[in-house]
RNA sequence: GCGCCCGUAGCUCAGCUGGAUAGAGCGCUUGCCUCCGGAGCAAGAGGUCGCAGGUUCGAAUCCUGCCGGGCGUACCA
């Protein structure tokens, strides 16, 4: 409802300044910081006092005489230097709101999401988890604002960090395929946890001794090419590591549509097609010269901001515009991993004519079924992917060069407006902080101590694992279950537990807003009280205790009194209650900023702070005991629609919502 | 060198397209269970918004220059 009227008082503003002063300004309307400023305002007559050249309160004072009324909104005044504050008609707002009519946010367009992308040769650490659950929320931050979203998780299976693990296998385990395979199926064994050591073992081997190095040659270009034992392990590997994180990120009730994997990407010869594209367009050269001389490159200024025309020649010891420009083919012929990003992102916008993929079923979740793409058959039955209006990548911040070549080519190819809805949903890493490091027990080294923090590295094998991070919080928080629950058995215990160890992981990733280095943390990934999950889920469980008392202190089958419009005229004078309606029905509103802002932190602050409100009014008022029935009617409504409102917020935040904890 | 990001309370962070007295959590101090379960509520102490200019009726927010810090700038991904 806020959403409504907010567009409403704008639009009545903007047409009466038009008409009554002939000007068309962007008019700021805001929530006012102090309750007694009303609840909504404005500061339009600032602006306004420029451009008539009188003072802002006199401007004020005639237009809030001469506007017309505006639906929903009971009053206007004046106040301060020339603030306009808004007042609404407090029962229409309660009862749209308790009517719970969802507000339209934007387009029903098409967008596709990537997210999650781990590359499957180890366990999913902590940075994975701030992807997987940004992209998730994003997911469904769209699809709750109405638009059709496809989620993808791309899957490189063919690339370096695969082949070390399979390289490892192969030369330092001497491992073939029928071990490994059995490997995979061992219950004691931890598949992705165990690749996790292997990974780091082979890295250190490479470094100590580089003549290795030529394992992992050999085994790249047996993935590559698909032939041989080396490329079956590969897929044997690859696809149990998959497996994995499709348990680890369906744990966080994270799930996908469709896995679109480079391996088809390479038999398919999207490349090819995409190759021929960017050569017919003129948008990438052969070099001849310098030292990318043999490859295929994209000219520099076609992806920087920063290069200016007629960039003066090399500079003693610099970089030459030339040497600048990026490699998308090697010399040797093979193509980058930006080549290819260009060839998937032109197929996503459904842009490489009569290329796709085929696609096979490989699991069902509650969230529906999950497919793969397959270079082979393909099952008559899946449904047509691809072809979007906005791509969001949901990268981390250090790949942000890459982004911009991909979304350069498209536009050098012609396809501006596919470019300008190429979205680099970007977001700073996860480091370890000093003391997470002292407790993990690593060992820094000088270089690394004087820093403020420790990259995550999967190479190195440094970093906490997702699912040992969400093991620890299951079994604190199940510790706290108990110990609150003597009557609950020990399998609802664990259930509850786990309910409030998403909740709390979930949170803590989307706490930060996406440019804000996190520093992880045990002692605050771990907490459960203050600005976290748990508390945000505790509010909605308060609200059910009391409709849930309520319901059984009723008689059999007959229904709780709902609030006429005359209980609200009268109960909602009353400013606490009318505050607290206000706080806890700010979840459309709060979706529209965040899909808007792109940024999930804002709905989980607003999520917060209704959290807030509400347990600050448990707190002060017994609602249960009640005397006044018309007050008391009042009073269940906003605890019914804080429920509705905090689990809403909870749902597109991928958070559980407990029955009780 | 160049590009992007960050610098706000002891710590971790919000602060939207400039707007009214700069906010929250943690930590610290102090209250609050004859209660719908305290994973809570209330109060208090704590801030030259990195520094210096500029634009403006108005700047934490926009512009410029410095100073710190981080990340990019691969024929890795």
């Amino acid at each position: 409802m806020l959403l409504t009227l907010e567009k409403r008082l704008r639009e009545a503003l903007t047409t009466y300044l038009a008409k009554r002063h002939g000007v068309e300004l962007d008019i700021v309307v805001e929530l006012p910081r102090q309750p007694s400023h009303g609840d909504l305002a404005t500061p339009v007559c600032f602006t306004l006092a420029k451009h008539l050249r009188r003072s802002p309160r006199q401007i004020a004072s005639e237009l809030v005489a001469e506007l017309e009324p505006v639906p929903g909104i009971r009053s206007l005044e004046v106040a301060g230097a020339g603030y306009i504050n808004a007042r609404f008609d407090r029962c229409a707002y309660a009862l749209a709101v308790l009517a719970g009519v969802d507000e339209p946010i934007g387009e029903p367009t098409k967008a596709i999401v990537e997210h999650t992308n781990i590359n499957p040769n180890k366990a999913a650490h902590i940075g994975h988890l701030r992807n997987a659950v940004l992209g998730d929320t994003l997911v469904r931050m769209l699809r709750a604002a109405a638009r059709r979203v496809e989620a993808q998780n791309y899957i490189d299976n063919t690339g370096v960090q695969v082949a070390d693990v399979v390289a490892a296998f192969h030369f330092l385990r001497n491992l073939g395929v029928s071990d490994v395979r059995a490997l995979t199926r061992d219950p004691g064994v931890r598949f992705d946890h165990y690749c996790w050591d292997l990974y780091a073992e082979i890295s250190k081997r490479f470094e100590a001794d580089p003549k290795s190095l030529v394992w992992r040659a050999e085994t790249l270009r047996a993935l590559e090419e698909c032939e041989g034992d080396l490329a079956v392990l590969g897929e044997v590997v690859a696809d149990a590591i998959v497996d994995c994180h499709l348990d680890t990120m369906g744990r966080l009730g994270v799930a996908y549509d469709v896995l679109p994997r480079e391996s088809e990407i390479l038999k398919l010869q999207f490349w090819a097609a995409a190759f021929e594209l960017l050569k017919a367009r003129d948008a990438i050269y052969l070099e001849t010269e310098g030292k990318n001389a043999g490859c295929w490159v994209m000219p520099g200024e076609m992806f920087r901001a920063d290069a200016a025309a007629g960039t003066p020649d090399e500079e003693p010891g610099g970089e030459s515009e030339r040497d600048a420009a990026k490699v998308i083919v090697r010399s040797d012929g093979t193509v980058t991993y930006v080549g290819k990003d260009i060839a998937y992102q032109l197929w996503k916008f459904g842009l490489l004519d009569g290329k796709d993929f085929r696609y096979l079923p490989l699991r069902e979740s509650a969230e529906g079924r999950l497919w793969v793409t397959s270079a082979g058959a393909g099952s008559p039955d899946a449904p047509g992917f691809g072809h979007a209006t906005e791509v969001y990548n949901v990268i981390d911040v250090r790949q942000s060069y890459l982004q911009d070549v991909v979304r350069a080519a498209l536009e050098a190819l012609g396809f501006k407006e596919q470019a300008e809805r190429s979205i680099h949903f970007s977001y700073e890493m996860v480091a370890l902080s000093p003391r997470c490091c002292a407790e993990l027990g690593i060992e820094l080294s000088h270089e690394e101590r004087a820093k403020p923090y420790v990259e995550v590295s999967g190479r190195k094998g440094l970093g906490v694992k997702a699912d040992d991070l969400l093991d620890t919080l299951i079994e604190t928080a199940l510790a706290e279950v108990r110990s609150r629950h003597d009557e609950l058995d020990e399998e609802e215990c664990r259930r509850i537990a786990g309910q409030i160890a998403v909740g709390a992981l979930r949170y803590f990733m989307l706490r930060f807003t996406r440019t804000t280095v996190i520093a992880f943390d045990f002692q605050e990934a771990l907490a459960f009280e203050g600005e976290t999950g748990p508390y945000v889920q505790y509010a909605a469980v308060r609200a059910r205790n009391i409709l849930r008392k309520h319901e059984h202190s009723l008689d059999a089958g007959r229904p709780g009194k709902t609030p006429t419009p005359k209980d609200l005229e009268r109960h909602l004078e009353d400013e606490r209650l009318w505050q607290l309606v206000l706080a806890v029905s700010r979840s459309r509103w709060a979706l529209a900023r965040a899909v808007e802002a792109e940024e999930p932190a804002q709905l989980a602050r607003n999520a917060f702070q209704a959290a807030q409100a509400f347990n600050n009014f448990y707190h002060q008022t017994h609602i249960l005991t009640e005397r006044d029935p018309s007050l008391q009617s009042v009073q269940l409504a906003i605890v019914r629609l804080a429920l509705r409102e905090l689990s809403g917020m909870m749902g597109v935040m991928g958070m559980p919502v407990p029955e009780r904890m």
